[in-house]
DNA sequence: AGGCAGTACTG
DNA sequence: CAGTAC
DNA sequence: GCCT
């Protein structure tokens, strides 16, 4: 079978894995991947076919669950998509056809196999449905997903790969009812916003747990059905909320505002500018602002010790805008291609993938997480030898601009420029220090990298949106480096900004405990390993564990199955977690 | 009262 | 051990 | 600060 000429279009996320998977095999046919619709309909092509998510399409091959297929298509008006879908004849199916044409070995549509777009009586259900499924459906969330599922006979020859999907979206479907028409509650919205902000305070201020505290509490308040109308009613009703936030919470319904919490944001800034600086963190951050420091460059004249004794903060000063401002997916991507390719000169059989925020689908990343592995090596030596390589390879192409960790071989070349920002910071007790590595061998590298401007370029003439998902962030209005502290400044100028770069190694037997600990995110790591907990295992980044006995690292699936859980795919890491299903 | 994720690196 | 980071 |  050859699908060449023949033109395919994923719907309505592209890039979950299973897509990512029948791409390649489609490609491997001869087909084309079409990524943006919209392009299609405007110049009507006909030739495209549109492959459906099995999970949004019914029994009667009808499209199902419009409000989250178009939140997850990322479309204004679901039904104007379609009617236009509809009037351009273009063929829609579902996914799962792929399977069917590569048994057959045959590309055809059966009968059944269309998706139709005039369900006269389905219509009208399916509205009403719309219309009250967010009351429906609450109710539903504690029940168990599958059962409620009845057109699985119809399609039990269908691939084994599109159940878990089915799943994965209804358990999207509950939450998402969940999540929206819940701006309503007018009180809650206010108490909301509070307990937001003295999460953020108590996270500042390194109170760990406090500020876990509000942060449970903040999303019992957010999956909170009725408005709240006093502290003792949030208390009895909610989960999480004691009798310390209670009271608030009355003050908060009785004044309008919580007293305190205003007047604490000026330190709350003040700690803020000091932590959101590499090798800053509470403490040091406590410390500078009780000494009335109010400026990096006040802290290296009175508190020099603090830099000498962790040279990384200076970096950490001098890319301080820079690391605090995120790059979208496309760059990411182009850091990662970089990295591969000087990689394949140095090792290729080594390999090297994106974790973190990138591979939880998010619009803009912090940084850029990399994970380093060797088929069948467990050699974590092996590996760290050829990352220090690789590290060396490019800070001689000038594409790392900094370390923020040595190995002795990385201190020959990199000592200069450390030495050269405690002159910058005109910080002299440097001199007394000896060595600048902590050891031989290290197996995290952490770095500040910047693209060369011929890379910049090709990356501005990049088709936007290559694997652009939905998820996006609410910006935080950013903290910037004051005047005082732009002496030390190595942030950008021309729009090149340095990036964080994290290269993580892993045992070739430990690849899934290893993704799933460097995909994150941080809520969900924290969720599943309490989980874990609960059931008497152990889940670390090296595996899971029961009784210190290593039951399984290398198969992420079979983590899952163990803990009793349904696969979770990379962008349905996202959401706060803590605390949801039981 | 003890727990809140679990681990690695640095001084 | 404390502090920071992943 | 809340839960067990």
């Amino acid at each position: 079978m050859s699908l060449k000429g023949k033109f395919f279009a994923f719907l309505p996320n592209p890039n979950t894995s299973s897509n990512k998977f029948f791409k390649s095999i489609l490609e491997k046919k001869g087909a084309t991947i079409v990524s943006s619709i919209q392009n299609c309909l405007q110049s009507s092509r006909k030739e495209v076919v549109i492959l459906i998510e099995d999970s949004f399409v019914d029994s009667d091959m009808h499209l199902t669950q419009k409000d989250i297929f178009q939140r997850e298509a990322g479309l204004n008006d679901v039904d104007e998509f379609l009617g236009k879908i509809e009037q351009s004849g273009i063929q829609c199916a579902k996914t799962s056809c792929i399977t069917k044409w590569v048994q057959n070995d045959k590309f055809a549509f059966q009968k059944d196999d269309l998706i139709k777009f005039q369900p006269s009586i389905i219509v009208i259900s399916d509205n009403a449905d719309d219309g009250q499924s967010s009351t429906d459906k609450e109710s539903e969330i504690s029940t168990d997903v599958e059962s409620e599922r009845n057109d699985d006979s119809n399609n039990k020859d269908m691939i084994q790969a599109s159940k878990p999907l089915k799943r994965l979206l209804q358990g999207d479907k509950g939450r998402a009812s969940l999540v929206t028409d819940k701006t309503k509650y007018k009180n809650n919205e206010l108490i909301i916003g509070a307990l937001k902000r003295l999460t953020k305070k108590y996270e500042i201020e390194g109170e760990k747990f406090r500020a876990r505290s509000y942060r449970l509490a903040k999303q019992s308040m957010e999956n909170c059905d009725f408005n709240v109308r006093s502290g003792e009613e949030a208390h009895t009703k909610l989960r999480n909320i004691g009798p310390s936030i209670a009271k608030k919470i009355q003050v908060i319904l009785d004044t309008g505002v919580l007293p305190g919490l205003n007047d604490s944001v000026g330190l709350e800034d003040k700690l803020k500018y000091f932590k959101n600086c590499y090798g800053i963190g509470s403490e040091i951050a406590k410390r500078w602002n009780l000494l009335n420091f109010e400026s990096f460059c006040v802290a290296a004249k009175k508190d020099p010790e603090e830099f000498v004794s962790d040279w990384t903060i200076l970096f950490g000063w001098s890319y301080y805008d820079d690391w605090l401002c995120k790059m979208s997916r496309n760059e990411c991507f182009t850091h990662l291609k970089k990295v591969q390719k000087a990689l394949r000169g140095i090792d290729p059989e080594c390999q090297v993938e994106l974790q973190g925020s990138y591979n939880r689908g998010y619009s803009k990343c912090g940084d850029i997480d990399l994970l380093f592995f060797k088929p069948f090596c467990n050699d974590t030596t092996e590996l760290a030898k050829i990352m220090e390589t690789l590290c060396i390879k490019l800070y001689k192409d000038g594409y790392i601009h900094c370390f923020l960790q040595l190995t002795p071989n990385l201190e020959k070349l990199f000592l200069k420029r450390i030495v050269e920002r405690f002159r910058t910071a005109k910080i002299v007790g440097y001199g007394e220090r000896k060595r600048w590595y902590s050891s031989e061998i290290i197996k995290k590298f952490f770095m500040g990298v910047k693209l060369s401007p011929r890379e910049l370029e090709e990356l501005k003439e990049m088709k936007n949106d290559e694997g652009t998902l939905l998820i996006e962030e609410e910006e935080e209005e950013e903290t910037k480096l004051k005047p005082i502290d732009q002496y030390m400044s190595l942030n950008a100028k021309d729009g090149n900004y340095c990036r964080r770069l994290d290269f993580f190694c892993c045992k070739w037997d430990e690849l899934g405990a290893g993704r799933i600990h460097y995909t994150g995110s941080k809520e969900y790591n924290r969720w599943i390993r309490i989980l874990a907990a609960q059931k008497g295992f152990k889940l670390t980044q090296h595996g899971l564990f029961r009784n210190n006995i290593l039951l399984e690292s290398f198969n992420e699936r079979r983590i899952f199955e163990l803990l009793n859980l349904k696969y979770a795919e990379p962008e349905h890491r996202n959401i706060e977690w803590e605390k949801k299903t039981a």
